[in-house]
Parts: structure tokens; C-alpha cells; sequence
DNA sequence: ACTGGCACTCGCACGAACAGAGTGCCAGGC
DNA sequence: GCCTGGCACTCTGTTCGTGCGAGTGCCAGT
């Protein structure tokens, strides 16, 4: 039992040992540098079984070790302590975030302090329109025939659609269709609210009617089908800071799955605010990934899942720091939002 | 005299050869790929003049020459010839702007296109603020004591912010602010508009003075100082594509320059809308940009530039097909944004 | 003014030899 | 039964030397 007990010893100072290092890391090196009480011959046994079992390998033949995928995630599960934020980091996060003028700001602030703390490439996602909900619909006529069709969400997100009119607008119906429209989905979620148009056509006066007919396909579209999650992303100049030997080969597959979006934002899609996820190298499915680990976390209030935000980097990654920083980043970022 | 027009044409052959090979290029090679009409030796003799002038260098005695900044410059103001898009090219540009939903929209989709067409970093500069006009100002009430302030300009860009009343705001003032800014603001230039703000507070009715002046420094804040202009940046995935060398050591400054946004942006201030700009390496003074190139140009309707958007890449890049391409995208960009 | 020829200079790829690190295993001690 | 010291072995990365090829500069000839 206390075999097992100092084998994971070993395994856990070698993933700090690698981590901040970034060379294999042989018996001699570990005892020396961690007092485990043994000497490097124990230590070597208890390496051959690590590897056997697969959570470290060896690069090449005499060299030292290396920990695997399936290491780092039990060094996750079981084998990091929590490393609370120094108080300069917090006062950091404040000093940082406090002071954004609106939604994009916040954004922008988050992703660049997170990728300054983390020295990761930083994610946020801005709060995910279906579980928005309507603050205001504004409509404002910009020519004869074309209104301008105006969606601010309650978490500061603003949508707008141009909407071509067939017919004339009479300049009266305007702030009626503003009134109309607001008390029809002021407060809704949007998830909610598609299923709201069709019902607002009948019960519409009728001189609203050809008005709300011109607009309903606009604003299905704008509520219901929400234009694609957008993802913010930052620090990209830390992709290149690492070791070359940090990305296979090259980091191109990486930069372009952050650019392509849709891959990191269906990995966003499963964070709740409540734990850190950790995913690592080849459980990212995803080829681009494959050498990468991302550590997400949602953000909103207690109640209310708003989106998530996290970081990507090599698997050799500081996680205790990284879960830290981004944990958070996340709360302080959720209550900004709750309380605007 | 047709010893110095030959000594330009073996210039040019070596730029474009070292564009597309990306090697050295040596005498032998030249004479073989481009019938010049003389020999190897000759143009051995005209290369020693050409690096004793500056144009081009060799990286070590014994390999080919390579082009300077200098031979560069000369490349692109004298010999390069404008390439125009092939018809899949412009078409290509059209399918994939129009359908574009909105402001941010087009711009994403700019920045995707032009990466893609130039295969480097391409970079697109939102409508100046300072330059719009207000095409609408909308006044919300989120809470009690609470505005929310959406300005529309009428290049399509929002900015919102909140502002918070100290005295209890009557409902039915709301409307009356918005009118009343409206009258005021709508078709003002933003660069404009700072100086009305006083006036408006002497004329306003006596009911709305209180609204009014609580409203005022935000309004001043947003209209005035914009915020700072932003930036979209796409294919960096290219800089990573290239070869090693293109960047001396590492490309992290380069991404670090770009993620900064003010340095492009103080760059993108210079452009205009009739001419293509092209820095090359050195000219950029600012280190981060030293080995790099950027092609500039400015969009917008012939009245009225709205902002800046070009590609970033390594000295060695294709000048005449990236400028052709940032050229044609400009104009197409202008003419959406100028209808719209 | 151009051309062909020739000697010269380097960078680079290849191979050998070498030092160093790290391992696995074994026999002995607690 | 587990730990330890010792030892032989296996690698990689490095260094050095060599040969090759590419490319140049220069010179004499047309």
C-alpha cells in the first residue's frame, strides 16, 4: 500500500518536474530534487511500473520520462491540490476587469488578463444567445422601405438585422411596432421566443399586421437561430513562446482550429459554471487538438450558465495554476455580468 | 542605358524566383528559368553591381543572392506590373460577401476572405467612429435608475453603454430623450457632434434638464472619444505555414504586434482609398514589424474612407498579387458598407 | 560588351568517434 | 520482502573531418 501510495509520489514530482523543466526526467534528477526517501534505484522500479501501466514513456531509449496523456489525467484527478491565487493576482483580476465601458470591453479585458495569468492562449465566449434573454427590441427606420431591427440581450449582447419592407412604412407604425414587440418578448429567453411569433401575428391590430408579417421571418431568425456563438481569443504570441517541441511539428492545425471557432465552441458547450473541465492531448477528439489541453470553465451566475471561457495550451501545462486562474477569472467575470 | 534597363529585368527575375522558391537564387539558375538573351556570367556581373547598390545580398558567399528591403521597394514601384484576379477570384469574392448579415458580419467574413486569397495574415480596420455619422440614438430604461445608451452609426457599428440617473426617471421622459437626441444628433458626424452636447443642454426643455445632463457625459464619452477603433485579424495559421525563415527566430513579436492592435492600427491611420500602400521590412520602424510587410489600402465610397484593411506577411510575399487583392476586396467592401 | 573557363570559397550533408545520461538487472543488506 | 549500490548496456546529441556541390569573381579571348 505505501507502495502504491509513493508511486504516485513519483509520478507527481515528475509532472512538476517536466512541467517546469520541459526535459525528460530521469530517477538520479527526481531524487535529488524531491526528498522522496529512496534512492534512485527504488525509484527506477517504481518508473518501469508507471510506464507499464502507462502513465509515463520514455521519448527514446535512455532518456528519462515523460508523462502520458493518461498521467497528466490522473495527476488532475487526484494528484493537484487547488494553488489559491496569490492576493496580487486577485487584486490583478480587479484592477483589470473593473472599468470596462460595455459587453465587448469585458471580453476583450477577460481574454487578454486570462492569457496574461495563465501565459496560455485564452477563450472567452460571449454569453450564448439562447439562454439570453430579450432586454429590448429596438426598431429604427433607416430608408422608406427598410428598418433596422435592433436586439439587446440581458447580458449586454447586441444583435441587428436590416429588414427590407415590401410595402410603405407608415412613419406612425414605428414606435407602435417598438411597443408591440417589447411587450410581446421583453424579459423572454430566447430560446423561448420563437415560439411566440406566429401567435403575435394574429393577435396584432391589423394595421401592424403587414409591418409584423415583413419583420416575423427577420426576427425568427434573429432570436431563434442565433447567430453563431462568437468565441474571442488571445494570446496567440504564447503559442510561439514554448518549446518548438510543444506542438508536433507545427502549431498551423492549432491556430486554425481557434480560428475556425466552431471547434473550441462545441467544446464550450459542455462546461457549467460549477467545475473546472480539464480536457488533455488525444481525449480532445479532435485531430487539431490532439496535442493540446484545454481547461474550461462556464461563467454566469448561480443560476444561470452564461458561456464558458478557459485556456489552451500544450499538455505540459501548469493545471493546478491554469484551473486557479481561470476559476477565477470566471467568477469574478460572472458577477460583472449578473449585476449589469 | 540598356545595360541599366537589363540589370532591372535580372532584378525583377530575382524577386519573383525567390518569391516562389523560396531559395537563393544563383546566376545559372536565372539564365536557365528566364531567357534574358545573355549568359551566366553576364549576369554574374550585373548581380555584383546590383549588390553593390544595395538590391540584393547574399546570405553567405557561396549561395545565390536574395533580394533587400531596398530591392524590394524598387521591386514594387518600378517593375512589378498590377496582376488582375481571375474571374474565380472575383467571383469568389462576391459569393462569399454577400449574405453577410451585418457589420460584423462583413468584417469577419473580409478578414476570412483575404487571408484565403493572399495566404497570409490578413487584417480589416472597423469604420472609423470619428468618421461616421449618427444614423440613430436609442434611449432603454434596464432599471429604475438606470439608462441604457445604443448608438448606431451609419456604417452599421453599435456601441452601447450604461448610464446611471441619480434622480428617479419618469416614464414618460424616456421617449422624450430619445426624440429629443435624435433631432439633435441624427446625420452629425461624430467628430462633430461633441460640440453640441452644451447647446443641447441650454435648449432642452425644462423637464428634461435633469435626463439630459446625467445623459451628457456618456454621451460625450461615446461620441467623442470613441473607442479605441478595433481590429480583426485572421490567418494566422500563415504566418506558422511558411518557412521557418521567413521570420528571424520566432514569430511570437509578430503575434504579440498584431494582438496589440494599436501599432497596425497606428499604420492603417495613413491609408487611403485610391492608392494601394506597401511597407516593407525595416520601413515599418517598429521592431516587431521589422521583417515583415504590409499591404494597406483604404475602403469606403470615393467621398468618405471608412478605415483601413490589408495583409501582413514576410518580406518575401507576392506584392503584386496581394495588392491586387487587398485593392479588389477594398472596393468591394466600400461599395457593401456604402449601401447598406 | 559579352562569353567561356577556371580557381576559390563556403555551406551542408554524411559518417565516425565520443561523451553523457539514463536505464535494467542483479546480488547483497536490512 | 523491499530497498540499495554497482555495473553493463543502449541510446542520443555533439563534435570533428571530409567530400561535394553550388555559386561566385576574375581574366583572357572574341
Amino acid at each position: 500500500m505505501a507502495h502504491d501510495e509513493r508511486r504516485l509520489e513519483v509520478l507527481r514530482a515528475i509532472v512538476q518536474d517536466f512541467v517546469s523543466t520541459n526535459d525528460p526526467v530521469g530517477s538520479k534528477a527526481l531524487a535529488e530534487r524531491h526528498d522522496l526517501g529512496v534512492s534512485p534505484a527504488t525509484i527506477r522500479n517504481d518508473m518501469a511500473v508507471l510506464e507499464e501501466q502507462g502513465y509515463i514513456t520514455q521519448p527514446h531509449t535512455s532518456a528519462g520520462r515523460v508523462p502520458t496523456d493518461k498521467g497528466y489525467r490522473l495527476f488532475v484527478d487526484r494528484l493537484s491540490a487547488v494553488k489559491p491565487l496569490s492576493a496580487a493576482e486577485r487584486r490583478a483580476i480587479e484592477r483589470f476587469l473593473d472599468g470596462a465601458v460595455d459587453l465587448h470591453d469585458v471580453l476583450g479585458r477577460t481574454v487578454r488578463l486570462l492569457a496574461q495569468l495563465t501565459r496560455q492562449v485564452a477563450v472567452v465566449q460571449y454569453p450564448t444567445l439562447s439562454r439570453s434573454a430579450v432586454r429590448h427590441l429596438e426598431v429604427v427606420q433607416v430608408a422608406a422601405g427598410r428598418l433596422l431591427l435592433v436586439l439587446i440581450t440581458d447580458t449586454g449582447r447586441v444583435e441587428q438585422r436590416v429588414v427590407d419592407c415590401p410595402a410603405d412604412v407608415d412613419a406612425g407604425a414605428v414606435p407602435e411596432l417598438r411597443t408591440l414587440l417589447n411587450s410581446a418578448f421583453a424579459g423572454v429567453k430566447l430560446g423561448e421566443a420563437g415560439d411566440k411569433v406566429p401567435g403575435l401575428l394574429e393577435t396584432a391590430p391589423v394595421h401592424l399586421r403587414g409591418l409584423v408579417a415583413a419583420v416575423s421571418a427577420t426576427l425568427v431568425e434573429t432570436l431563434v437561430e442565433p447567430s453563431e456563438d462568437r468565441l474571442v481569443v488571445g494570446g496567440t504570441a504564447n503559442l510561439a513562446r514554448g518549446s518548438a517541441m510543444d506542438f508536433p511539428g507545427t502549431m498551423q492545425p492549432l491556430l486554425e482550429a481557434l480560428e475556425e471557432q466552431v471547434v473550441v465552441l462545441r467544446l464550450m458547450g459542455e462546461v457549467d459554471a460549477s467545475t473546472v473541465l480539464v480536457r488533455i492531448g488525444e481525449e480532445n477528439a479532435h485531430e487539431a487538438l490532439s496535442g493540446a489541453s484545454l481547461v474550461t470553465v462556464g461563467y454566469g451566475s448561480a443560476d444561470r450558465s452564461l458561456g464558458g471561457l478557459g485556456v489552451v495550451g500544450p499538455t505540459r501545462m501548469d493545471y493546478p495554476g491554469n484551473m486557479a486562474a481561470v476559476r477565477a477569472v470566471a467568477r469574478y467575470v460572472g458577477h460583472l455580468l449578473a449585476e449589469s
